[in-house]
DNA sequence: GCGACAG
DNA sequence: ATCTTGTCGC
């Protein structure tokens, strides 16, 4: 017997409309608190498209600390259902990104998430998106400004200014190099500002971006290594 | 109405 | 994000 046309809809598969509210819900359990727990591992969390952008490839590489010896890496693929809205990146990149995060042998201690943390016009960027939703801390590492204003940082490595929305501080603007574009360093969920800042620069090394991200970027783009 | 706008 | 070679600068 013919059965009747289901509409198959994935969690994720929601309107801009939705997400906005689903948002505005988020927005009340964010945590900015302190660690509780040393953090021992790192995961860096990138997501690259192929496939004329219809298809969404999210890589996480673990590190382990203070080593900061790299320890496995994953990928996962998913079609793309959510164009790209400013303001609503977590809902096209999260859903591959929780598949790759799957496949990870361990549970990471520490989220570095390419894209912002609170430094979004509602407080839910890409990284606090994921922390509230796996529960793990996490930290947003944008590499431009969404909103927020700022004075320019010193040049030189370290230096840094915060990112204000009104009077509200939502992240901070850091020179992770010396003459370097500044990165947008902001707090993702159980974490503070402070701790945002520390984790970023304890995890760089000779380049911009805090190594477990530079690491998910080059595997999610594929094409940092020619093979 | 006119800009701004993560990846 | 992605399309793309060489080139300028420390």
């Amino acid at each position: 017997m013919a059965q009747p046309a289901k509409p198959l809809r994935h969690a994720w598969d929601v309107t801009a409309a939705e997400a906005v509210a689903i948002q505005q819900r988020l927005r009340t359990q964010i945590q900015l608190t302190p660690l509780q727990q040393p953090v021992r591992l790192i995961a860096g969390v990138d997501t690259g498209f192929t496939d004329e952008g219809r298809t969404a490839r999210a890589a996480i590489a673990l590190y382990r600390f203070p080593e900061l010896e790299p320890l496995e890496c994953v990928t996962a693929l998913d079609p793309v259902r959510f164009p790209y809205v400013p303001g609503l990146l977590s809902f096209r990149e999260i859903p591959v990104v929780l598949k790759a995060l799957e496949q990870l042998g361990q549970r990471p201690d520490l989220l570095l998430c390419d894209g912002q943390g609170i430094a979004h016009p509602r407080r839910v960027g890409i990284a606090t998106h994921l922390g509230l939703v796996t529960g793990i801390s996490s930290i947003g590492v944008g590499k431009s400004r969404l909103t927020g204003h700022y004075r320019e940082p010193g040049q030189d490595k370290g230096d840094r200014s915060p990112l204000m929305a009104g009077s509200e501080r939502i992240g901070t603007v850091l020179r992770s190099r010396s003459g370097v574009r500044p990165l947008f360093v902001s707090p993702g969920h159980l974490v503070t500002h402070q701790e945002a800042v520390d984790w970023v620069l304890r995890c760089l090394t000779r380049y911009r971006l805090p190594e477990p991200i530079r690491m998910a970027d080059r595997i999610a783009s594929a094409r940092g290594t020619k093979k």
